[in-house]
DNA sequence: CGCGAATTTCAACGAACGTTGAATACTAGT
DNA sequence: ACTAGTATTCAACGTTCGTTGAAATTCGCG
């Protein structure tokens, strides 16, 4: 059950962001959700149009911020080479790091959202549509930056290796279990920064091999 | 609406494959299964035992297939260096290659397998029980080789490369069309070949960048 | 053909679903 | 204290859900 100091608005997004991760949109109820919220069923229909409205304004709620701090990363990471290209793992470092950060440290405040995004992200229905309704402006401008630092690359490698990239740092979002399985303890799924340090060097390796030559 | 002569349980099965892959297991009914496979609802439940049996079959089915093509292309290159270690791109690539091999070749029949795969090990419900029942052996087999092409990696740096490469890899089973909005149309997700030349080289490059120093 | 088993049809069960309208309670501003 | 608007409660709607039991049909085999 949610806090009761906070709005009810809140609330229900609050219950309703758990809940979607977890289960899924058709895996939850909106009965289910507002009794996570602590709230009547109607008051759903009265703060949100549908049970879908619900699921968009979820997703709209906390979209900027993510936004926001990779933009603040990228531009800190220009500024820092105001004459040449940054390299390819500051840029890669500035769309992941921020993230991954924010998972670390409000683990609990985050945790639910993005494993809401992993699911979105590999899902056929939803995933083309809406990652490009909220994301795209932003992966464009780190697209660009990622051509100006690579600027021999072609762009069937430049856009796959941006694919490759995405569906890395998804899966980190979701935090299975999955390594804890296969590595017998030894690693977890959950230890976002161990991920968090390994992925620029990782993923920019990636890029340059396929980019140069 | 699925082929009339190929048995009951089987038009069961594809119908409930693509439904499941293309809205998740709580997006279909078990009735719209049973329209699609033009049968009888109670039918489903002559042929298994519950929805979740149902999905579990679909899982099943064809899991053995694309062990047994993995296991095989590892052999194989293990056949072509019997004194030294293989590289890691042709371990990675007997990892990768054979699926998106199999996906483009026969795209219609196995699309929807793959899209489900992707979805699971993106659930956080789902992802770490039914990968890990599926297909674990199999790709501690595939780590076990990488750790011997690669002696001198750090434990955490072997299973989190491993953990970049299954996200890579799953995200392009899904086909989201993605890239194709990214790129305005000059990639396509769709392109799976395109996918399967570069991956092994951008993915063996990252694993080498960690556990090399 | 006849008989038992495997398969398919038909009808229905209670429960849960998304959504709505009308009535009630609360909260400002005058 | 009165009122206008906001927020919440209560009861219900028609539909669809997963699942089941019994009857009817089809099939393999003597």
């Amino acid at each position: 059950m949610t806090d009761d100091r906070t709005s009810t608005r809140d609330r229900i997004l609050d219950a309703a962001e758990e809940l979607f991760a977890r289960k899924g949109f058709d895996g939850v109820s909106v009965r289910q959700i507002m009794a996570t919220a602590n709230a009547d069923v109607s008051l759903a229909y009265y703060h949100f149009k549908s049970k879908r409205d619900l699921f968009d304004q979820v997703m709209l709620r906390r979209a900027d911020i993510l936004n926001d701090i990779r933009l603040e990363a990228l531009e800190a990471v220009e500024e820092r080479h105001p004459d040449e290209a940054p390299t390819v793992e500051e840029i890669v470092g500035a769309f992941t790091q921020p993230l991954l950060d924010l998972l670390a440290r409000e683990h609990d405040e985050w945790t639910h959202y993005f494993q809401l995004i992993a699911q979105v992200n590999n899902s056929p229905e939803w995933g083309g549509e809406l990652m490009t309704r909220y994301f795209d402006p932003l992966v464009k401008r780190f697209i660009e930056a990622l051509r100006n630092a690579l600027p021999d690359c072609d762009e069937q490698d430049l856009y796959w290796s941006y694919h490759f990239l995405s569906g890395a740092l998804t899966l980190t979002f979701v935090e299975t279990g999955r390594l804890d399985n296969l590595s017998d303890g030894k690693v977890r799924s959950s230890d976002i920064s161990a991920a968090n340090e390994r992925m620029p060097r990782f993923l920019a390796a990636g890029f340059e091999k396929l980019c140069r030559l």
